[in-house]
DNA sequence: AAGCCGAGTGAACAAACGTGCAAGGAGGGG
DNA sequence: CCCCTCCTTGCACGTTTGTTCACTCGGCTT
């Protein structure tokens, strides 16, 4: 980028900023505000959505304490973590669900992440879609570390995952630290081997002292398979092993039971993602699932422990709480 | 208001809600909101409107670190202190000037007060048009204060101060305590006299703990005097005294000259705000100005080290600095 | 030097939004 | 029991805003 460039990028910024003060704090017209700034309205149309993309411009909710929505106060007092309901009418689609609470994450995500933070970042369907609308946040010396491999047998899955991670790290002006591995290792040996390795096991000391994971769930038995199922990370063997021991979910490639225990499970073995017990000293642990099919595993993960703010559709919600 | 009121506008607090939620967090159209909550457009637009009014919607500019416009810099160069230039354009007129920067100042004044605090505030024009528009923002256990006082020889001044100060107080949720004495004594003997009652003394060391002062500036001698020199509160040989003693301004019926010195000003042993050794001992001090008119009592409020952050219009920001 | 490319601009159109207004409804008083 | 009042609602209109498109203008390549 050239001098000029640059000058020119803060004088963009500078209008921006200007354009956004005239409009939210002052409220003129963008009429106005484009005769103030001599450009037309369309510029300064252009101008605000910039401002709100880049996060120049900052907008919350801030519900008044005393009135979280019914839904989250009873999933408060039933599990004793903090839950984000994200109003989504009941027709809505699968794909519709999703993609809405992942808008709903990636907007107040800067909320939970700050300078000098390290954020564990889990990936599939979810966080990508989290990814592509994450709104940006300046940090300094914060750093984005991925929590667990993304290789498999076909590819080494690096540009996926990286891609998510790249928006992650690029909105927060963090440092990204991939985790050059396959999702699953054919041999629990190779695991532990390259575990010993040093530049694997400095990013294993990372993640353990990371302030803040954000992670969807894996739900194998479901109607809608995640990202790691449909991608020919496992093999049927490994299905009926799975089967076998009753698992209900995964957390980044860490298989779990309806009761929340991993205890004997094969495959976790040869997962890559980190142990329950390092995720569970994780200051804040977020967690986003929408659609009913994850329900038997978010509960899995919720006897876990694994889950401190919970960001989930209304009417998962509602099922979650609902006696059965 | 009855129970069924009650529940009726935790209902509208909730749509509200989740209307803002809808919008702000999920970019769906006032159109498609209204489908979800089963009303109309115009309702939802409503709705939204009461949030931001409310500040169930809050919105903050946030500036890059790097990027604080250049008016702002030098100031804090020059002066050590906090500036924040309102952008104005050169050709509108003084009252647009104070309407203006005091819209901007009641947006950004929730992020210097918060619960359990203390905030001292004058009365003026400048706090009048603050006060019309301030943003709510539900703290408890916080205080508002009254400065000084707000009587004169025709009026107990009450119900001008005391509105002012009553829309603080009901958009933050805050106890207001009034200062129930005339803004100038005739006599300091009485001042001396009051100030040792009960009463008043604790309302004193309330002042003296709070944590924010708010205040705007008085310059006696400019073409456009502010409202404690048109309301008949000072006679002509006040007037005389004041000149005689070369002052050029006061914060809240405290006068000072350009140096910023206080000492052996006759009127201040009749005026009812703090000394300002109590002010600059407050944490922060908010200072309001707007309208090159009052840059003489700027500079004169700098010297004297009344101020920590400054509020101020685009072109007396540029006055302010510019080399005379 | 000509030409190509991409970023940015304003005009024009379409979509989304705010608001005055009349109608409807709940609550309170006569 | 009726009426009056105040508040809320949805409609209709005018305004404001987002977006597409054709165009311009540097910078860079051929």
């Amino acid at each position: 980028m050239s001098l000029v460039d640059e000058s020119a990028q803060s004088d963009r910024v500078r209008d921006a900023l200007t354009a956004a003060h005239l409009y939210y704090m002052q409220d003129l017209t963008m009429d106005a505000i484009a005769h103030e700034l001599h450009t037309s309205r369309s510029s300064v149309s252009r101008l605000l959505s910039h401002a709100r993309a880049t996060g120049l411009v900052d907008i919350q909710i801030r519900s008044p304490l005393d009135a979280p929505s019914r839904l989250e106060l009873l999933i408060q007092e039933r599990f004793q973590i903090t839950a984000h309901v994200v109003p989504v009418p009941d027709h809505a689609s699968d794909v519709d669900r999703l993609e809405r609470v992942a808008l709903s994450v990636a907007r107040i995500l800067g909320q939970f992440f700050d300078s000098n933070m390290v954020m564990g970042i889990a990936w599939g369907s979810t966080m990508n879609a989290i990814s592509r609308h994450v709104t940006p946040k300046q940090t300094h010396g914060s750093q984005i570390i991925q929590l667990n491999g993304a290789g498999n047998m076909r590819t080494t899955g690096l540009s996926y995952a990286s891609e998510i991670l790249g928006r992650f790290g690029y909105a927060f002006g963090a440092h990204v630290h991939q985790f050059p591995v396959p999702a699953f290792f054919d041999s629990p040996a190779t695991k532990q081997a390259l575990w010993r390795e040093r530049s694997v096991s400095r990013l294993l000391e990372m993640q353990a002292r990371m302030d803040v994971a954000l992670f969807g769930l894996g739900s194998p038995f479901s109607e809608v398979p995640s990202h790691v199922y449909a991608g020919g990370y496992l093999e049927e063997a490994d299905y009926a092993s799975l089967s076998r021991s009753e698992v209900v979910g995964d957390v980044a490639t860490i298989f779990f039971r309806a009761d929340g225990s991993t205890d004997g499970i094969p495959l976790n073995t040869r997962g890559t993602g980190p142990d329950f017990d390092v995720l569970r000293r994780t200051p804040r642990r977020l967690c986003v699932v929408s659609g009913t099919a994850k329900l038997p595993s978010l509960r899995g993960a919720l006897k876990a422990d694994l889950i401190t703010d919970l960001f989930v559709d209304e009417s998962t919600a509602r099922a979650l709480v609902a006696t059965i």
